[in-house]
DNA sequence: GGCCAAACGGACGATTGCGTCCACTTAGGA
DNA sequence: TCCTAAGTGGACGCAATCGTCCGTTTGGCC
């Protein structure tokens, strides 16, 4: 679903907006990642070096800024779906697969908020795929609780709880993948059926009063319309 | 640390000014609940039946607020980590006070954003009172430790990991208690030490895709200052 | 009851972000 | 090289929120 510069060179494009379209996606994911997803547009703009319009021209919302923005990213978490599945020991499918997404929301700031705001695109196209995922996951699951790695009572919808918290987690602590990695590490060994005590990752530098970034910058609560 | 209305008799305020502010208290609770901490001070207003002006008389920013709108909610923590010190078993005392936490979380829409947001306030008062919250917090984890219930590499920041994954959580999908209580048994299940297989709560009804509140609505990444 | 300081409320100027409009530039085929 | 349609950029109008200023009201002491 990317557009690699290959596919992007039969799109129809001059030369120079192709080339404006990558810039104002690269801004982006900067902008994004240092301000949260929403910064003003004119930031990514001006970052990009290109005038608002352009940026209007190629992205009429927000919403499709983040969306292209981050189709790589949502890319490699399908396809960390696809190889979980093809995985011969359905356990290691699955504890691959959460590592891999969570490890992306933990590397590419900017991408747990745009994750969690895609969440409900109902496009038809995007809702087909997410169809798609969501009945390979449950197999996934039906595939290593039948192997006995997972326990029964592991619900499909707690993929969702996993990745939520992960993403709070991250947005809130962005930069600390010691915090990230223990939270992982203690719901994987949770969803094992036989839970003996594997050792976890060390835990986070910081104590509970350092955030330093936290308060006064990016992500709190936000009031869409008054 | 919060004022009753007994209090509040004696703090030289006239009688409608006292009025006002816990008008405007009441109202911001509620606000906050339904669109987020950075709701507009003029809803909180209008909600409160008050002006703007009365309303920043009282609290001169929207962190005084917030953080006096969650005072009892904070207070209902500070008591819960008292009550886990004082149990006779420390790992119950351990168990207890996240689930308090979590619940105060989940049940007080708003509150979880106001928690986090009022994690780094460096406040005289306030970095006393944490700092004296987290020696206590280890001195539990200590205890529970050594009565063997509470697994040896539990390290006390794996609090804020759980707190801020948990927040993250109730942030995304608010009122979905099932998910929250699944989380936090998950959790809880990892940090016993003997980790036995205890039956979980149900799952949350939800399915992966259906977000209704989560997108359009409030809580996403927030951008300060471009 | 009367007085006055305390409290009130809404209007207002400032700031910030959004998204469009339009005059100018340029890529690239003829 | 020239021509044109595609592309560009920034100025501009609009809307929302902030926080203050100031004329009016009211509680509560004398």
């Amino acid at each position: 679903m990317v557009e690699s510069s290959r596919i992007a060179a039969q799109d129809g494009l001059r030369a120079d907006a192709r080339r404006n379209r990558e810039r104002v996606l690269a801004a982006a994911r900067a902008v994004f990642a240092e301000h949260g997803i929403d910064a003003p547009m004119a930031t990514v703009a001006r970052r990009a070096g290109v005038g608002v319009a352009t940026l209007y021209r190629h992205f009429p919302t927000r919403d499709a800024l983040v969306r292209d923005a981050f189709a790589q990213q949502m890319d490699t978490c399908v396809r960390a779906l696809t190889e979980a599945l093809a995985a011969p020991d359905p356990w290691q499918g699955f504890q691959q697969l959460i590592e891999t997404v969570c490890a992306l929301q933990r590397e590419e700031r900017g991408f747990p908020a745009a994750f969690v705001a895609a969440f409900p695109e109902s496009t038809s196209e995007h809702a087909q795929s997410r169809q798609r995922a969501e009945r390979d996951f449950t197999t996934l699951v039906r595939r290593a609780q039948a192997s006995g790695a997972l326990r029964a009572d592991f619900h499909p919808s707690d993929l969702a709880v996993v990745l939520l918290a992960h993403c709070g987690l991250v947005a809130t602590l962005p930069g600390d993948g010691a915090a990230s990695r223990r939270l992982v590490a203690y719901l994987l060994q949770s969803f094992r059926a036989d839970t003996a005590n594997e050792p976890l990752p060390p835990p986070t530098a910081l104590a509970l009063r350092s955030l330093p970034i936290a308060a006064d910058s990016p992500q709190r609560q936000r009031a869409p319309r008054a």
